[in-house]
DNA sequence: AACTTTCGCAACCGCACGCAT
DNA sequence: AATGCGTGCGGTTGCGAAAGT
């Protein structure tokens, strides 16, 4: 049996919300507050609609305090690097950007932030298919170069090798869980995030990558249940800082972009069909805005809103 | 000016989670 | 432990506006 839908679909009412609903719903809430059931409040106020409905209606657009449309570039910055750290946890995002919500972060994302991250690569299976026009965006982009990030640094690729030690696959669990943790605040645990699918899939692809004793102790360090703040540079290995930065990747986070599937092949650069490899993918890592966080940003190539997440933990 | 295409955004939909029973 | 329900979230759609032909 399916679960009972939460409003009557037949008498409910759709679409754009008149003046007078918003009026209704917004006097309701400023003199109430904010309801503690919104199933029952459109009843109780007489509005044909959905709970939910008022929920969204509220949030999104009634709420004191909205931001709508002109992003600033900081705030594109903040979206461009929290996307890659984190994926598309549009809360999370807002979150971090008073008086924006997930929606109009979403949408922002979706209609311009991608196209000019991307240059108008995006994978077929992501196009509507009535809209084509992303074949002229490219095609500009192409004639005039324009693209969203500097140029990536020069990495050489198939230089990394680490050393075996026991149960290296348990290992960089436990290590892409803490260290995850740290940039996806208050996110339940089993759920796949971009660095933990990372670190899997580098384990998964090569079948070679294991743990040294430096490693290791540094994950050692990380508190089961709390996060692990680095107190400088020199304490998160160098080898580290290659795992991220020295390697074909595929992040979960972008899978979005190109479609899902693709696994990355060899540890030489190359990537199979529709995949990316580190050349498309390390600008997404190193936004412009580059600040350090008690040294440790050379480490990781981290951009400025990830430091602050982390000084936040 | 008329028509078509593209864009942007508000809103909907369905799923998953967490809490209460 | 199982079930039901409300809430929150992310993906997707629909439609009016703007731009292009």
């Amino acid at each position: 049996m399916g679960r009972a839908p939460c409003c009557d679909k037949e008498t409910v009412k759709k679409g754009p919300w008149s003046p007078e609903e918003d009026a209704k719903l917004k006097s309701y809430i400023q003199q109430h507050g904010t309801v503690g059931n919104w199933i029952a409040l459109p009843q109780q106020i007489g509005l044909k609609r959905c709970g939910k409905s008022c929920r969204l209606r509220w949030l999104n657009y009634l709420r004191p305090n909205i931001k709508h449309g002109g992003f600033s570039e900081e705030e594109d910055n903040i979206i461009c690097s929290l996307y890659v750290a984190i994926g598309s946890r549009w809360s999370l995002i807002a979150a971090r950007l008073p008086g924006r919500t997930d929606n109009d972060i979403k949408n922002y994302w979706n209609t311009k932030l991608k196209k000019k991250l991307l240059g108008g690569k995006q994978h077929k299976n992501q196009q509507r298919a009535h809209r084509v026009c992303h074949k002229n965006q490219e095609a500009k982009e192409s004639k005039d170069g324009s693209s969203f990030w500097p140029t990536p640094p020069n990495i050489p690729t198939n230089q990394f090798k680490y050393q075996v030690d026991g149960d290296g696959h348990a290992s960089i669990r436990k290590f892409s869980t803490n260290v995850d943790g740290r940039f996806s605040c208050n996110y339940g645990a089993g759920h796949e995030t971009p660095l933990a699918s990372f670190l899997e899939q580098q384990h998964l692809c090569t079948g070679s990558i294991e743990l040294s004793e430096q490693v290791t102790s540094f994950i050692n360090g990380c508190s089961p249940s709390g996060y692990h703040m680095p107190q400088g540079p020199n304490e998160i290995p160098v080898e580290l800082d290659e795992m991220f930065c020295g390697n074909s990747v595929k992040l979960e986070g972008l899978d979005s972009f190109f479609g899902v599937g693709n696994m990355v092949g060899e540890s030489n650069g190359t990537s199979t069909s529709g995949s990316m490899n580190w050349n498309e993918v390390s600008p997404l890592i190193h936004p412009p805005v580059v600040t350090s966080y008690q040294g440790m940003q050379q480490q990781y190539c981290l951009p400025d809103e990830l430091v602050h997440l982390l000084g936040a933990q």
